[in-house]
DNA sequence: CAATTTATTGTTATAATATAACATAACATT
DNA sequence: AATGTTATGTTATATTATAACAATAAATTG
């Protein structure tokens, strides 16, 4: 099998099912971990969230929720405001939607990248982004919380159309 | 008189008036220049915008347009929105926010440093930073056409209370 | 200059995103 | 079972933003 030339391919051809089970698995692992409790609410959100696998508004969470059940607003943002707590799925500013986080535990998160014509979404772990970010905070005294860095533009197969 | 040590202080020790009345000065230069019109809506839009001196809600803004007129959202809106493709204010995704751009003209816009205790902001003009996203961006093949990058945490005024 | 086109602003209504506040239920420990 | 805690359900509403169309002002052309 041939190596993917990049994470926009890794992204086109991978096992969708796999790949959720593993980040679920993941999830458990870590909760446990953590002492903190991954329901069957919290947990279904997150596989909708990596059946996506794309940035997904909390809203269209909502309608594939509902499906089975009534829940309303709160229900999905209680559990997002969790799932990101745990580090489980990102907020991307830039779109108000969620993704699941590629790697929960990391320290860092690097830059997300952004197609703006198929809204694939990868996101990069580039220490360089963080450090040349810290170099330029400490130039200045500010001490940093939380760091966001998102990125627009054409993924690979987009340019190419 | 001395030097201020960094950005932070001198936002807090500037002459106000003065510096509103330049930004108005260059914006003015800006539009003539790109053949756009700075309407007087627009104008007042843009100098509300910077006698907040920090990031502004478009409600707020609305308000404090409101004392000498009916406006309404879409008229803020759309003057928030010219002044942005104007490259005269910047949009700060992680606070629904507005704020005068500190170097309109500029290619480059680099990090905006929030604090979370005062809000008070300050853009970087840190080409590392965006040089380092271009590096990996170009490894994976992505196209960038526009780039956020927002930090949030202390600045150095607040850091010592 | 009047006529016409284009750009801007006004207005009404509503969409999209998110949270406050309180009620109920589940769970965990005694 | 009694208690405290965490999680979920429910109602209402806040906040941010845009669609669609009407009226006005400014620029352009004949």
């Amino acid at each position: 099998m041939e190596k993917p030339t990049n994470q926009f391919e890794q992204f086109d051809n991978h096992n969708h099912a796999a790949c959720i089970e593993t980040a679920l698995g993941l999830a458990e692992q870590i909760c446990r971990n953590k002492g903190i409790r991954l329901t069957p609410l919290r947990r279904e959100v997150l596989r909708l969230v990596w059946e996506n696998h794309r940035p997904v508004g909390a809203y269209q969470l909502l309608e594939q929720l509902r499906l089975g059940s009534q829940a309303k607003p709160p229900t999905i943002y209680r559990a997002l405001n969790f799932l990101q707590q745990a580090g489980l799925v990102h907020r991307l500013a830039t779109l108000n939607a969620y993704i699941g986080c590629a790697c929960p535990g990391d320290a860092q998160h690097g830059p997300f990248l952004i197609c703006n014509r198929c809204q694939s979404l990868v996101e990069l772990n580039a220490t360089s982004v963080n450090t040349a970010i810290a170099r330029c905070t400490e130039a200045v005294g500010f001490q940093v919380s939380s760091l966001i860095v998102e990125v627009h533009g054409l993924c690979p197969g987009c340019q190419e159309r």
